[in-house]
DNA sequence: ATAAATCCGAGTAAATTACTAGGGATTAAA
DNA sequence: TTTAATCCCTAGTAATTTACTCGGATTTAT
């Protein structure tokens, strides 16, 4: 997303482009965009000389927006005891239900309160090339 | 720990016991039980009639010391891109990181700031008895 | 027409998780 | 001295998830 919005400037930009700078093969680039795509953060355009643009503003694209369309929900556990076959095997009660909870509400606030944008000047800090390098975890 | 936090009011709580109420194999608890102590939550007593006891009031024992007792570092990726051959692999500069910095430091918020007195009370409210139920996620 | 693209669905190797299980050694109360 | 308990360390395993690879169909600018 951060490659997207820093090169779809007038034309739209090719999966081939964003695997190449990002280091990616094409053919999973490809299925990490169609998750983009099906929970409209992208846009596409099909046929030749075609490619992929942000279907909204960077800064009205929220990490948790990404996040949530690439991980499905967010929740680390939906139900922390749930079986199958015997429903709920709940010992103290939900108890670590309540606590998952709180858990997922701290991490929803968090990556919802962050917006593409803010990545994009994060990025352009680090890296003004945008593309593949290796720092060695420098910053 | 909500379930040594119950009854170990007088006496050791047995491993024995605590398998039985909360409906987990003996030697799998054995494992979870040692993690615990390793981390300093928990004293044993030896010998016959011993068990185990919290080595704290509960109230200073917070669900991020029992969390990163059992499940290592909170952290859900250490560093997103790295791969040990080749290194750090970020493209758009570590910018993964900094997004995963921020989501750590909120879980860790989170988790710290609740403590085992609050979900032994919790657990009370839910389940009076303490012991397995399946209630079917009533709560 | 052809080439450059997106689209779609199946398959797979490696890692992780949540356990089970073995085979004891040590400690201490009764 | 018996017995009930913790300790300890290892190994295995079934199910799930994850991060990918691959073959091929469809669309469209030139």
């Amino acid at each position: 997303m951060i490659d997207l919005a820093r090169y779809s400037g007038k034309e739209p930009v090719t999966i081939g482009s964003i695997a190449a700078r990002q280091n990616i093969s094409e053919r999973y680039l490809e299925q990490i965009v169609a998750l983009l795509k099906k929970n409209g953060l992208v846009k596409s355009i099909r046929g030749a000389s075609g490619g992929y643009v942000l279907s909204r503003e960077m800064k009205d694209i929220s990490v948790g927006d990404i996040l949530r369309a690439l991980e499905g929900s967010l929740e680390p556990v939906k139900c922390a005891a749930f079986d199958s076959e015997d429903g709920c095997m709940a010992s103290g009660g939900c108890v670590s239900k309540y606590v998952w909870q709180r858990i997922n509400e701290s991490i929803a606030r968090t990556v919802d309160e962050m917006d593409l944008e803010e990545l994009v000047q994060e990025s352009e800090r680090i890296n003004p090339e945008g593309d593949y390098t290796n720092p060695m975890c420098s910053s």
